[in-house]
DNA sequence: ATCTAGGGTGAATGCGCTTTCATAAGAGGG
DNA sequence: CCCTCTTATGAAAGCGCATTCACCCTAGAT
């Protein structure tokens, strides 16, 4: 800056104003400015600039490392669609990017390996006007002490800091309407629920769902899951399906998987052990993720709007950005029932 | 950080020193200047070390501003599906994150709007060690200029700049082993190219490796390819089919596309006609994008390998930033044919 | 007891820019 | 022709950190 001030006869407060301010300069003075940048191959220190003007105009992303899951899926699948299933995160972050982009900031993206102050996670928190966060992705500790001087909106998740702005799925709503449609409009009496960890947020309101349908339609409610899936893998999806199918008791006439992954798991290890679906038992997921398009049948399950999650992050962001003193909000976000075969449907 | 050193009774040399390089620091004092940093929130500014310290640990992508091919993707799907489809961009995405993760660096991505010195592309350019480009997003000019102060790569697309790293996909060799395919494995012989505007690289290569098969087969090789698209789009694959069945020629027995959109509205525009494919005329795509697989008959195409473009361009602004001497290099990843129904495989 | 290394720490400088604040140069108005 | 009011520009003070150099202190060697 200092040699294209030198080199166009101004003084480096002009210089910046050139780019800062262009109609505060006088015309003559810009092109002359302009032209010497362009001879020397200047290119603005966006450092400089953010440590003078305290702002970055980037916005971030922190979301968990998938490389594990990712491998795992693209092993499952089949080689020739490992590049077309869309993650969870890569929808996120097209959300996050087309909407940054209307507000004229730039994404800064990042999976967090572990804490500590080396972090991915504190190079984004330390290069961000705010930034949003998958859940479970950094410690509550960390996001405490951060959330202190930048926004932070929290996605997907208990809302574990309560200043902190925050935004989730109606699961619960969700799995209520499915199972509902099972009882309601396929006359289903006999159904199971396959759960995560209980300590997954998401598959716990799932649950929940579940509950609340069985307790408006006067059927008995369960107190727990049937079952409780460790990874909600697709092999773990399979596994319930058959520790399902091997039980004494009766089999249920539907199943709810927690999420879609677990469900397609199911709908192979069914379909190896020669039981129909839907006619024998009726099959339901949660994401609606790709693959659960392709599966035969196709699985009805609960599609969430992952890109309005990114989305509406950003729109937090930048509303805080714009007003600190906002209070703290939560949204939920409607999901919405998709139909297809695997219940009895179409 | 002052008010870190301070409160914790040290200099702020050594409050830098707990960050950097917490070895050279006594363990007692650096718990000391832990806990008050945590007491006061701190969060280290990226802005002011990445001026100190002359670098940022971030990369850059640049890339089209896709808004307008979205909208038309989204509404030519069926809404069910406009979530899962994953763009070229979200893949190079993907592929850089994984390969900046690796390397310890955070990706920083934008969608060039205009140009100008305010453009998305300045801001990237001065917040990062180096960055990526897919071609065409950037003019050429201000590339020029930018990457004379840092590594740039080009993705995709003709090396207009040729000291800049380079990687492109081969287009010519893809095209030309599908071409071989259907002449030689189907024994198809009238074959016609549809391909896009001139000013289209990628499409430009493709016809020339369609030039090529017909060489070496021995078939006459067009100057030209049999019509030009303005837009790729499924509409226009859709104009094109009918264009051609209504020559007064004798229909091709194959046809190919310069790329899947517009196979896969040529497929719907030969169905509506009660034209069979493959029994009837053969048709094929280029890309391998997701909906390649689900259209009826699936498609044959050649798969590019997008996500390793992201992955390799880091791995080229890693190998530069180490090196910055090292000569420019042009890469060419090869892609893979991918046989499906439409071509009368399967 | 004195000397020597070496580890731990502080003072000071500069990274490249934004932003007042002050000043100079015109532009009208009387 | 002098005075006031804009408009264009310059001078200078940081922004928050990394880094060099100098210094002090302690432990081991003599």
């Amino acid at each position: 800056m200092y040699d294209v001030a030198e080199r166009s006869g101004v003084s480096i407060a002009t210089v910046s104003r050139v780019y800062r301010t262009p109609d505060s300069v006088r015309a003559q003075t810009r092109e002359r400015v302009l032209e010497a940048a362009r001879q020397l191959g200047y290119v603005p220190s966006g450092n400089a600039r953010g440590l003078a003007s305290r702002t970055t105009g980037v916005l971030g992303l922190c979301f968990p490392d998938y490389a594990d899951a990712d491998a795992e899926a693209d092993a499952e699948a089949d080689s020739d669609a490992d590049d077309a299933v869309m993650l969870y995160s890569d929808q996120i972050i097209r959300g996050m990017e087309r909407a940054a982009r209307r507000h004229g900031y730039a994404l800064l993206i990042a999976a967090s390996l572990e804490g500590g102050p080396e972090s991915l996670v504190a190079k984004v928190a330390g290069r961000v006007d705010g930034f949003a966060v998958l859940a479970q992705t950094v410690p509550t500790e960390d996001l405490e002490v951060i959330s202190r001087r930048l926004p932070v909106v929290m996605l997907a998740g208990p809302r574990e800091i309560d200043h902190l702005d925050h935004i989730v799925v109606a699961n619960a709503d969700g799995e209520r309407e499915l199972a509902r449609h099972l009882i309601e409009d396929h006359g289903l009496r006999r159904l199971a629920f396959v759960g995560g960890e209980a300590e997954s947020p998401d598959a716990e309101a799932r649950f929940l769902g579940f509950q609340e349908a069985c307790r408006d339609a006067g059927l008995p409610v369960p107190d727990e899951p049937d079952l409780r899936a460790e990874m909600m893998t697709q092999a773990e999806g399979a596994r319930a399906a058959e520790a399902l199918l091997d039980r004494e008791t009766e089999w249920p006439q539907g199943v709810l998987f927690a999420n879609d992954q677990m469900a397609v798991g199911a709908l192979r290890a069914l379909e190896r052990r020669g039981v129909r679906v839907p006619e024998d038992i009726a099959v339901t997921g949660f994401d609606g993720i790709p693959l659960s398009r392709i599966v035969r049948p196709p699985l009805t399950t609960v599609r969430q709007p992952i890109r309005q999650l990114g989305e509406q992050a950003v729109e937090l962001l930048v509303q805080r950005l714009g007003n600190s003193g906002r209070e703290p909000v939560s949204l939920m976000l409607p999901v919405s029932l998709i139909r297809r075969a695997s219940c009895g449907c179409g």
